[in-house]
This record gives structure tokens, C-alpha cells and sequence, in this order.
DNA sequence: GGAATACTGACGCCATGACGCAAGTATTGG
DNA sequence: CCAATACTTGCGTCATGGCGTCAGTATTCC
């Protein structure tokens, strides 16, 4: 996975230009969702959770007013952070099941360049190649 | 790695209180940071460097105004996402070399809940995929 | 010393968005 | 049919932040 690796260009400028995976990945709108607290708050909440909740029950643990977690709900579904359920009167929001290897691809698309490991050298106890 | 796998709680509220990793990694200041287009775009020409660039450097390839270039790249490095060294008059950035890392960490905090590695081994009761 | 380079900081402008409130829209139950 | 439930949406307010311009600071070179 992380075998295949980029060759650095010489400048910025050029950096810019070399369309990789890491442009895909390193989504801004993605990012923004998860930038507000109290988003980054209902999304650990309905990780935590492990089941799809409704929007009256990820309320009880916000405190901020019931129609914002609404709204921030909404936001996170269609940044593609949640997955929403209309089922009678009542939408029922969980984590997107691909949230995790979201993260991971972007970890891996940075070590497309960096090369693999955390450190680089200096025997950390990290293996190359492999997490 | 996904060994240690985190028995959900009945509701949000519940989850809310149960504090775990999730609600560390889940830094919105990281994601604030990484939030913005043109940062986002600053960051992934930082990393396909491979290299410390100054400011001028970077803001060669950037649409928006130097000071502007400036300002992003010092509120990257204060998010973290990059490393900062003075040499002279000019000023070096390059990503922070724990940042593939930290997205991996958040992978791994995510499927400490939704759980990939477990119900595999060791009857817990819970059932994995669906919720 | 003086000029050029490399960056930082202080404004001002303006778009975005978080927030609460309140009204509106389904949907369900009696 | 009416009322309660579960959201959604419109509106006004206010704080944050992206942006350019321009002035200031630090450092290097001649």
C-alpha cells in the first residue's frame, strides 16, 4: 500500500502542477465539516454510538439549540461524514461506514511522498511498508 | 491493532460522557486548519515537496496574495500540520513529519467503535456491519 | 550606511456561518 | 380531524475569518 512512491519535484511551483492522490484526498469540504467543535462533537457521539441515532436523541448531548444540531447534522451528511435514514416522521443519522478508510487514505496519500515511516530514521520501532 | 474494541452505549447521551480516544484525535482545530481551499492546496504542495520551502517559494504557486501566503502557512504550523524553522531572513516550512500519523491515529480511533477487527474472534455480542 | 530581500502586523472590507427564535411542514396517534 | 411529535426553514444578529493594501521589522549584501 504504501510501496508505490512519488518522486519529489524540485519546486513548490511544480509541486502544484503534479496531480496526485493527495489532491483527492485532502478535501477541503471534508475538513470543514469536521471544524466546528460542536460537529466534531455529534460525529464522536455517533461513532461512539455504534447504531444510527435520530436527530431529537443527538440533541439530548449538544448544547446548543435543537433546530442547529439539525442543521449541523445535515452538514455532516452531506459533507458524506453521515449517513441519513428517513424512516416516518423520524431521520436517523449514523457515521458513514467508509469514514475510517477516508482517514486512512489520507495518511497513506501523504506517505506517498514522505515516504513511509514516522520518523524516517532513528530505530522508533516503526516497520516501513506496513502499519 | 483493532484489539481493543469499545462496547458502544445505548444513547448519545451516554456516548457523550464515555470519553475514549475519539475525542482526542477529533481535534477541530486540526480540521479548521486543513478546512480552508487554499491552505488545503498550500499543505499538499508542502508535502509533495518533500522539502523545507519558504514562504516566497510557496507563495509562487499560490493565486492569492503573499502576505496572505504568509498568514495560512503560520496558521497551518500553529494547527500543527507544519514545522517552522527561521534561518536567517527567511522562514522554512515543511509538513509536520507526525502528520500521516495523526490521521492514521483517527482511523484507528473510529474503528475502535465500529469495530473491523472484532466479533471476529471471541463472542462480544455485538454485530458487526450493520448496527 | 543604504538598498534590497523576506517576512510580519495593522488596518478595513465583506462573505460565511453559528446561533436562537419562531413559523412552517410532514407524519402519526387518538 | 385535531393534536402531538419530529424535523425543516426563514430571519436577524453577531463573531470569525479570508482577502488585499500598506506600513513596519529584521536580515543580508554591496
Amino acid at each position: 500500500m504504501a510501496s508505490v512512491f512519488q518522486h519529489p519535484p524540485a519546486t513548490p511551483r511544480q509541486a502544484a502542477r503534479r496531480r496526485s492522490r493527495l489532491d483527492r484526498v485532502l478535501d477541503p469540504a471534508l475538513f470543514k465539516a469536521l471544524g466546528e467543535p460542536t460537529r466534531a462533537k455529534v460525529l464522536a457521539c455517533l461513532v461512539k454510538c455504534g447504531r444510527a441515532c435520530s436527530v431529537t436523541e443527538v440533541a439530548e448531548c449538544c448544547s446548543v439549540d435543537f433546530s442547529m444540531v439539525a442543521r449541523h447534522l445535515g452538514a455532516l451528511s452531506r459533507a458524506g461524514v453521515l449517513r441519513s435514514r428517513k424512516e416516518g416522521r423520524t431521520v436517523w443519522y449514523e457515521a458513514a461506514p467508509d469514514l475510517a478508510r477516508r482517514f486512512r487514505e489520507i495518511a497513506d496519500a501523504i506517505e506517498e511522498w514522505t515516504g513511509t515511516g514516522c520518523c524516517g530514521d532513528e530505530g522508533c520501532g516503526c516497520e516501513p511498508g506496513k502499519a
